[in-house]
DNA sequence: GTAGAATTCAAACAAACGTTTGAATGAATG
DNA sequence: CATTCATTCAAACGTTTGTTTGAATTCTAC
């Protein structure tokens, strides 16, 4: 009824990752067993260790999929942006949305486990397990150093280390608006629109605000730039 | 050597706490097991059971001895902000200041375990299991409820919808800040400075700055304050 | 239609989990 | 000294964990 038998045969190891997806978000990853996964997807318990080779190798792949994905798009829309910029640093805000923006549409594609992939990988960041970070790190290198690189030239004359700092608060922010809208129930009630489409202009309004804020004193009240401004 | 032998008596519950608090940082709530506690702790494994009753009793108790502090501390902050200023509506970095403050104090603290225990608490936010958001969200309640309401309070005009999204990116800004600036292999080697004293003032700007950004477009481009303005 | 490879299956594996037990130990009270 | 209470201890409890096995089944191709 709620899950077709089992007919086909390929199709198995996407069972798997849809239904490990889920419970990963649901449960975390210690605390969703193989048999939990395996009675999810409609298969045989032997089968995770048959498509994957083990646990382990299933999380990674979880993640893979879809990052990969993720990252693509982020690279091309910052290739999109400085190709038609033409040597010109782009506008801090150009460099922001194309970060978080490919993010925030992942996160509202509602039909195709987009946004349980997000909320999933919003909650990892932190994740303790060794094996998870490492994997993450890795998979965001390339990302990472292109987008800082982009975002230094876009402000110059403000210390790295301060939109190193920036990016990192800008990340947790995000992580949390997406991983946190209904997984915490801290706020519980309170929200009347969770809609995660209207989610999008309320971020990037706020953390372009805190991008641009004044710097900490470091003696001198210098600004990260000339005025605010709208996203 | 490492751990004195077991010689007291009635030490042996703050040691457990103590351990327990150090691993749930470092391998997560499900992936320490009672074992790798005891041993830490160096006492017996059923000491863990015979002082709490049950791990899950444990791990609400490594949370309240600290939480409970916490937010005793930003209430007191807020009860003397709003005292001395005597009726009229606080500025909002006070209001922020007085709820963030406290938690980077906390996190300041290498001496008595508080930087631990902030890491813990900054990624348990998003900790799926239900029964630890359940006591998170008890715990919250009241002191989310008097921040709020002051943080309306001082921004007239504003919806409060849009302050409860701002509040809940800056708590997420800051719950990444703290807990995943070394627990985060993803900016590794990137941080020259990752001194958690200097952290705070770079924080609350970047707070402000969020906070005090330009609203979205609902329609009209309202602001959310006059004009920008230092920490 | 039969050979052979790929996949699924029920069953079992050892290891680790949280918890319980009942005896041994310690310090305090009479 | 004897008694009592709280605490510690080694050992075992029954489950659940991830993984492996070898036979059954399904699919592919000649």
């Amino acid at each position: 009824m709620t899950t077709p038998p089992v007919r086909p045969g390929p199709e198995t190891r996407n069972r798997i990752l849809d239904a490990a997806e889920e419970l990963f978000v649901e449960h975390g990853l210690d605390a969703t067993s193989m048999r939990m996964i395996t009675t999810k997807a409609g298969v045989n318990l032997a089968a995770v260790n048959y498509h994957f080779g083990s646990k382990g190798s299933l999380i990674q792949e979880v993640f893979q999929r879809r990052l990969t994905d993720l990252n693509r798009a982020r690279l091309a829309a910052l290739d999109a942006l400085e190709r038609q910029a033409g040597g010109v640093p782009l506008k801090p805000s150009k460099v922001v949305e194309g970060f978080f923006g490919p993010a925030l549409e992942m996160a509202c594609d509602t039909e195709h486990g987009g946004r349980t992939f997000m909320q999933l990988l919003g909650r990892t960041y932190t994740e303790p397990n060794a094996f998870v970070r490492q994997f993450l790190a890795e998979e965001y290198a390339e990302v990472l150093d292109r987008f800082l690189g982009a975002l230094y030239r876009s402000l110059p004359g403000v210390p790295h280390e301060e939109i190193l700092w920036r990016f990192h608060f800008m990340m947790g922010a995000t992580s949390y608006a997406i991983a946190g809208t209904d997984a915490l129930q801290l706020f519980a009630g309170k929200f009347d629109d969770a809609d995660p489409s209207r989610l999008m202009p309320r971020l990037m309004s706020f953390l372009l605000g805190g991008l641009r804020a004044p710097l900490a004193d470091n003696g001198h009240g210098r600004q990260a730039k000339g005025g605010p401004k709208a996203a």
